[in-house]
DNA sequence: CGACATTGGATGCAGAAGCATCTAATATAG
DNA sequence: CTATATTAGATGCTTCTGCATCCAATGTCG
């Protein structure tokens, strides 16, 4: 392994802290407009993609790559919450289905705009259209390169 | 604020996952060394880097950007595994002054090997010279724009 | 000097993440 | 069919963070 210079070490640690400072943001803006933390949109997300009949919470599970207890706090909070209703699995008697409510579906949309807000006003803004490209290319090909398996 | 590209948002997802992935192996390979967390390596820069009289917990809590408890507890960690002493401070006896020890500066030894290797392996590795250099100068700007007052 | 505000730091408490354990149900082997 | 292994999910325990509060020392203003 060849020494790694400067600015490639240096190259992480801008990684950690733009993230750091970015998520931050995020999760302020969120917080300051009365809206659930940011993990509850990617769920919402999750139940808007897939159809009516939701989720196992293990598909959840490995669409978030949360550990299995995160996701059972999580979605318990969630169905406290009216944003999500679980059903009993018929197919397996273990299990359970979990879908988005209504109110589930105007909260996703209500984060996602929140979200795309500040996002734009707190890390777009400060980059170029090219930059943002360069970046998505790059850690594309990072996620790729030493994705689940550290290829 | 013009619509954000789909390739734009993408980047900060990339960005969110990339930083999971890679924080993930740094932790995971100190871990399996039977070394402390990455925060611990951070703190002992930070007393490599500063004299012989040490920091002011205010100090050190300013340079890491943390909470003022955390730093409480951090310090109250370390100064217990003996990496750490406090002593009173002469010139304000609210406060303590906190340098490191012989084995606190063999330990930040032993953890900078660990740390650079395994960034190497699972960062650099991944990542052309050029892309690296990108990165650095990308993040710096957007560092230097969003920067603690939102630029 | 004496009253009040500010600062350095510690501590109590609540919420979240990781880890191990536990249960019920299903799948597999004999 | 019975015994074992595996899987879905819940729960307890510990650790860490964030927030609020608290104490003691310092600084400021009359």
């Amino acid at each position: 392994m060849a020494e790694p210079g400067r600015k490639t070490l240096r190259s992480w640690r801008r990684l950690e802290r733009s993230y750091a400072l970015v998520h931050g943001r995020l999760e302020e803006a969120l917080k300051s407009q009365g809206l659930p933390p940011l993990l509850w949109l990617r769920a919402l997300e999750e139940f808007a993609r897939c159809g009516e009949d939701g989720l196992r919470p293990f598909e959840l599970q490995d669409a978030l790559g949360l550990e299995q207890p995160a996701v059972s706090r999580l979605l318990e909070k969630m169905v406290g919450a009216g944003l999500l209703n679980r059903t009993e699995c018929q197919d397996d008697r273990r299990g359970w289905r979990v879908a988005a409510t209504p109110l589930g579906a105007e909260t996703r949309e209500r984060m996602a705009v929140a979200y795309t807000d500040a996002l734009s006003a707190h890390f777009l803004a400060h980059l170029g259209e090219k930059q943002a490209r360069a970046l998505d290319e790059i850690l594309g090909d990072l996620l790729e390169s030493a994705g689940p398996a550290d290829g």
